[in-house]
DNA sequence: GATGAAAACACACCGTA
DNA sequence: TACGGTGTGTTTTCATC
């Protein structure tokens, strides 16, 4: 199940750079035959190495220019207080990310907003107002670096 | 440029989800035919909307069980010291985002590892030994919600 | 909506280590 | 036995009319 090889390395290191790219082309990038590289993705695919293929959109362009990073602490911590705060992240749109973290915070959020004076307008009226909010730390976003991380 | 109809965003909205999905089938769930949905998403294209589409994997099944996000505060703060920093970060395989923030931290890094020993191991000999690196705080992943975020 | 062209898939079969 | 190459039928998808 986890026996890969470099080869198969080094079509995830491909495939997660740009999911588009066809097994003809990914074969051709690391020395391989179409039908060699098709049996090598798929027998990846059953093995449930994919948890899926997201189209990133640009954020910038959709006229988002400001996103921000939140640390939340609850003020309360119920079952109740965590699911209430939960539904209530999941009804604004401008958040995309939700995440349930340990440690100093207890949930973490990525937040865009179209300019600093919007994303003021998110957190009072939005971020601030959300049950059993305590704590609120904010980072802004100056720049991102994806990479593929470990594969093996 | 940013002319966008709510057919746009529906169309945003499922391929966000899943990018595997062809024009007819995206035409079928948004009622549009297959030519006039190909249309949009082309239009959608050439405005240069997509970043990209890539591949998520599945962690867990590659053995790395642990998710931590990191908030770094460096202790000196030049020019340079961003430089080496982020030179000696991207050297580290655990690493699967550099994100280059404002506020109480300067870096927040997704780091994976096999299980929390192993995270320790990275901490220790990775994170803690990088240039200039001075308060480090961890947060570790519990549960994680996507969402497509605003579209227009 | 129909349709032709292009391409990508997916299998069979064989060779090799 | 496992893996790759070649060849090929079939399906899917694109892209225009």
């Amino acid at each position: 199940m986890t026996d890969m090889d470099a080869t198969d390395q080094a079509i995830l290191r491909i495939l997660t750079a740009d999911a588009t790219l066809k097994a003809s082309e990914v074969g051709r990038r690391i020395g391989l035959s179409q039908p060699a590289a098709w049996r090598r993705i798929d027998r990846l695919t059953q093995a449930g190495i994919f948890q899926g293929r997201r189209l990133d959109l640009d954020a910038e362009k959709l006229g988002f220019g400001v996103t921000v990073f939140l640390g939340v602490k609850l003020a309360a911590k119920g079952r109740t207080s965590l699911e209430d705060f939960e539904r209530a992240v999941s009804a604004i749109p401008e958040v995309q990310t939700v995440e349930h973290v340990l440690g100093l915070y207890d949930y973490r959020l990525r937040v865009v907003a179209r300019d600093l004076a919007d994303f003021e307008r998110v957190l009072r009226r939005r971020i601030m107002t959300l049950p059993s909010v305590g704590n609120v730390e904010s980072n802004v976003l100056l720049s991102e670096e994806r990479r593929p991380g470990p594969l093996g």
